[in-house]
RNA sequence: GCCGACGUAGCUCAGGGGUAGAGCGCUUCCUUGGUAAGGAAGAGGUCACGAGUUCAAUUCUCGUCGUUGGCUCCA
C-alpha cells in the first residue's frame, strides 16, 4: 500500500501502482470524468501513470492552468498527426502549449501552407479526436530514439535527442502517431471537442534567425463547442479596445503613408491628451527634484561613437545626415542619454550637487524592423519621458527606490494595477554582448534587486534581457489581446559615465565617477497612450479626458445660453464643447455616449429660464438639473479625489 | 528583415474580366425637438501603386508600397 496526500491535506491509502485516474475515481465519478492531468510530487504525470511511492498528488481539470496545458499540448500532438497524414514527408519539430492554445513548428519542405488549408486540418483533427485514442508514454533508449528519427530523416528531432540523456527519453503514442515527448497529456483524444487553427507564421528553428525557417501553425481547442464560441466572442470584444481603432474614432492620432511608416501624427485631441500627461509628470518630477532640459533632435556621429551606440547600432539605424561641405555626419537622435551626459559635462560638480536629475520629453528615432511596427506601441519616432540621474555610488540605492516610487505613483494615478515588474540581468554565458566590467555589472544588478525587494514589488528575473550597457527594472503591462509591453523602465548604467569621462569632486577633494540611472515612467508617450487606450477603452480618468463635458442644446433657440454655460465651465477650468447641430437631443446623446464624453449637459427652455443645466453622466443617465457652478464643483471634486499629488 | 493574410468612398464593409455598391459620416433643404439614431435630396472612388496576360483588368499573374497575425529584433 502507498499513502497519497491530496491538496486538501487528507491522506488516503491505495494499492501500489494506483493511477491518478483511479485516485480521482475514488473521490467522485464526476472528477474522474473531468481530470485531464496530474502532478505527483511536483512532477507532471499522466493520468494513467502508476504511482509506486508515497507522495502528494494534485489532479487538474479544465479549470486549472495545468489542465489546459495538458489539453493543448495533447492537441498539438493531434494536429501533428493530422498534418503528417495530409502532407506526407513533413518534418515535425516542437509543439508546445502556450497561454492561449498551442502551436507546432513544422518543416513543410517545398509545400506552401496557408490559412486556406486550415479547414482540412481541423476536420481531420476532429476525426482523430472522436476516435478517443489514448495517449500512452513509453521509455525509449537514446539509440532507438535516434534510429527512429534518422529513418524519418528528421534532423530536428535528432538534434533534440542528441541533447538528451539516455534513460530520460520518452515517446508518446496515440492512434498511429508517435512523437518525442516529455509527457503531460490528456487520457485520450476524445476530450477535444472544438478545434480552431488561428494563424500560420514563419518561425526559426530554435528561435535563431540564422537557422532554417519553419512553418508555425497556431491553434486552440476546447472541451466544449460553447467554449470555442465564447473565446471567439472574447477576441471580438478585445478588438473593440484596439488602440488603433479607438485612436481613429476618438481622433487622437493617425498615420500617413506619405509621412512614412511608424511615424505617428498626433491630432489636436491626442496632442492635448499627451500634453496633459506630460504636465502631470512634470509636476511630480518637479517635486522629486528633477530639472528640465531640452536637447536637439540630431547629434554629431562622434557623440554616438563615444557612447558606444554607433558601434552597436550604427548599421541598423537611420543612416547619418551629411552636411553639404565639411563632410560632417549627424545622426537622428536614437536616445537622449549622450546629450544629457554632455549637459552634465558642461559644468563642474561637487558631491554636494548630486544627485543631478536631468529630465526631458525627448523625441527619438529608431529604425525598427518594418515587420515589428505596430500601431502606437512600436514606432520609429517617439517621445520618451526621459530623465537621467547622475549620483554618487552611495546614493544609488536611495535614488533607485525614489524612482520606483515615482513610477508607482504614475501607474496608480492612471489606474494600472495589473503590471508585472521584470528585472533584466546580463546573460553570464554571453558576456561579450555587453559593455562594462564584471564588478560594475554585479553592483548594478544587486542595486536593482535590492530596491525591488525593499519596495515590495513582486518581480520576475529575466536573464539575458538586460540592455547592452546595464541591467534594468521594467514595468510590463498587457494590451487588450494579452500581449506584454514594457512601459516604465529604470536602468542602471556605469558605462556611459566612464565613456564620457564624467566626474564629480568628492569630500576627499578627489575626482570620482558618478553612477547614472536612466528612467522613463511612461516609457514613451506613444506606447503609454496606446496601452492606456486599450485598458480604458477610451474611458480615461476624468482629469485626462480630452473633453470632460458636452453641452447639448435642445434646439438652435438655446445656442446663446449654451455658449454662456460653456464660458462658465471654462472659467472653472473644465474642458467642454457645445453641440449646436440641428439634430434631435436623442441623437446628440447617443453620439456623445459613443464618443466617451463623461458628462452631457442638456440645455433647453427650462434650463435657460432658471439658469441651470440638466446633467447626464455617461453610462449612468440623468442626474437632474443643477447650477453650472455646482456642476463644476462636482467635476473638480471628483478629479481631486482620483488624482492625488505626488508626495516625496 | 522572414512566413501568412489583407488593401474598393472620410469610416465599416459588400461585389466582381465589360471602368462600381450599402450603412454611417459629409453638404443642402424640411423639421425646432426633453435623455442612445426625425425626414428628404445631393456630393464624394485612377477599386494602394507599377508592369504583364487579354479585344477589354478594379477583378487574373508578377513586382513595389502600406497595414496586419506571428518569428527574429527592441539603445
Amino acid at each position: 500500500m502507498i499513502e497519497i496526500r491530496l491538496p486538501d491535506g487528507s491522506i488516503k491509502e491505495f494499492e501500489k501502482g494506483v493511477t491518478p485516474y483511479e485516485v480521482a475515481l475514488s473521490i467522485s465519478e464526476g472528477l474522474a470524468r473531468n481530470v485531464l492531468s496530474a502532478k505527483f510530487n511536483d512532477q507532471i504525470v499522466e493520468t494513467s501513470t502508476p504511482l509506486t511511492t508515497n507522495g502528494s498528488l494534485i489532479l487538474f481539470t479544465w479549470n486549472d492552468d495545468e489542465g489546459k496545458k495538458a489539453f493543448w499540448h495533447s492537441s498539438a500532438h493531434v494536429m501533428a498527426q493530422a498534418i503528417e497524414e495530409l502532407y506526407p514527408g513533413v518534418k515535425l519539430t516542437i509543439g508546445p502549449a502556450i497561454e492561449n492554445g498551442f502551436y507546432y513548428d513544422v518543416d513543410f519542405g517545398d509545400h506552401k501552407i496557408s490559412e486556406s488549408d486550415f479547414n482540412q486540418i481541423e476536420q481531420r483533427m476532429l476525426e482523430i479526436a472522436r476516435g478517443k485514442h489514448p495517449f500512452q508514454m513509453r521509455e525509449v533508449s537514446k539509440e532507438n530514439a535516434l534510429n527512429h528519427y534518422q529513418k524519418e530523416r528528421n534532423e530536428f528531432k535528432v538534434e533534440l535527442i542528441e541533447n538528451l540523456q539516455d534513460g530520460e527519453i520518452t515517446f508518446c503514442d496515440h492512434d498511429t502517431f508517435t512523437d518525442l515527448c516529455r509527457g503531460g497529456h490528456l487520457p485520450h483524444t476524445g476530450f477535444i471537442k472544438a478545434v480552431k487553427l488561428t494563424s500560420v507564421a514563419g518561425a526559426y528553428w530554435r528561435g535563431d534567425e540564422n537557422n532554417k525557417q519553419l512553418t508555425r501553425i497556431y491553434g486552440i481547442t476546447f472541451p466544449k463547442q460553447k467554449d470555442l464560441k465564447e473565446y471567439l466572442v472574447l477576441l471580438e470584444e478585445a478588438k473593440k479596445r484596439d488602440h488603433r481603432k479607438l485612436g481613429r474614432e476618438l481622433e487622437l492620432f493617425t498615420f500617413s503613408q506619405k509621412v512614412g511608416q511608424g511615424l505617428p501624427l498626433w491630432l489636436p485631441k491626442g496632442a492635448a491628451l499627451r500634453g496633459r500627461l506630460e504636465d502631470f509628470l512634470k509636476k511630480a518630477q518637479q517635486k522629486a527634484g528633477y530639472e528640465m532640459v531640452v536637447t536637439p533632435h540630431i547629434g554629431h556621429k562622434d557623440l554616438y561613437v563615444t557612447s558606444g551606440h554607433y558601434a552597436k547600432y550604427g548599421e541598423d539605424s537611420f543612416q547619418p545626415i551629411k552636411t553639404p561641405h565639411e563632410g560632417e555626419e549627424f545622426l537622428l537622435k536614437p536616445m537622449n542619454c549622450p546629450h544629457h551626459c554632455e549637459i552634465y559635462r558642461s559644468g563642474q560638480w561637487s558631491y554636494k550637487d548630486l544627485p543631478k536629475r536631468l529630465a526631458e520629453f525627448g523625441t527619438v528615432y529608431r529604425y525598427e524592423q518594418s515587420g515589428e511596427l505596430h500601431g502606437l506601441t512600436r514606432v520609429r519616432g517617439f517621445t520618451q519621458d526621459d530623465a537621467h540621474i547622475f549620483c554618487t555610488p552611495d546614493q544609488l540605492d536611495d535614488e533607485f527606490k525614489k524612482v520606483i516610487d515615482l513610477v508607482l505613483y504614475v501607474f496608480s494615478s492612471l489606474g494600472f494595477e495589473n503590471f508585472t515588474a521584470q528585472v533584466s540581468l546580463r546573460d553570464p554565458e554571453n558576456k561579450e554582448k555587453y559593455i562594462g566590467s564584471d564588478a560594475n555589472w554585479e553592483k548594478a544588478e544587486n542595486a536593482i534587486i535590492n530596491a525591488a525587494k525593499e519596495k515590495g514589488l513582486s518581480y520576475k528575473i529575466e536573464t539575458g534581457e538586460a540592455a547592452f550597457y546595464g541591467p534594468k527594472l521594467d514595468f510590463m503591462v498587457k494590451d487588450a489581446l494579452g500581449r506584454q509591453w514594457q512601459l516604465g523602465t529604470i536602468q542602471v548604467d556605469y558605462n556611459l559615465p566612464e565613456r564620457f569621462d564624467l566626474s564629480y569632486k568628492g569630500s576627499d577633494n578627489e575626482l570620482h565617477r558618478p553612477v547614472m540611472i536612466h528612467r522613463a515612467p511612461f516609457g514613451s508617450m506613444e506606447r503609454f497612450v496606446a496601452i492606456l487606450l486599450e485598458h480604458t477603452a477610451g474611458d480615461f480618468p476624468l482629469w485626462l479626458m480630452p473633453q470632460q463635458a458636452i453641452i447639448l442644446s435642445l434646439s438652435e433657440k438655446y445656442e446663446k445660453y449654451a455658449e454662456k454655460v460653456l464660458t462658465l465651465l471654462e472659467n472653472n477650468e473644465i474642458r467642454a464643447t457645445v453641440d449646436n447641430r440641428n439634430e434631435t437631443v436623442g441623437k446628440k446623446i447617443r453620439e456623445a455616449e459613443l464618443n466617451k464624453f463623461p458628462f452631457m449637459l442638456i440645455v433647453g427652455e427650462q434650463e435657460e429660464k432658471d439658469g441651470t443645466v440638466s446633467v447626464r453622466r455617461r453610462g449612468e443617465g440623468d442626474l437632474g438639473r443643477m447650477d453650472p457652478e455646482a456642476f463644476a464643483q462636482l467635476i473638480n471634486k471628483e478629479i481631486s479625489k482620483n488624482l492625488k499629488a505626488f508626495e516625496v
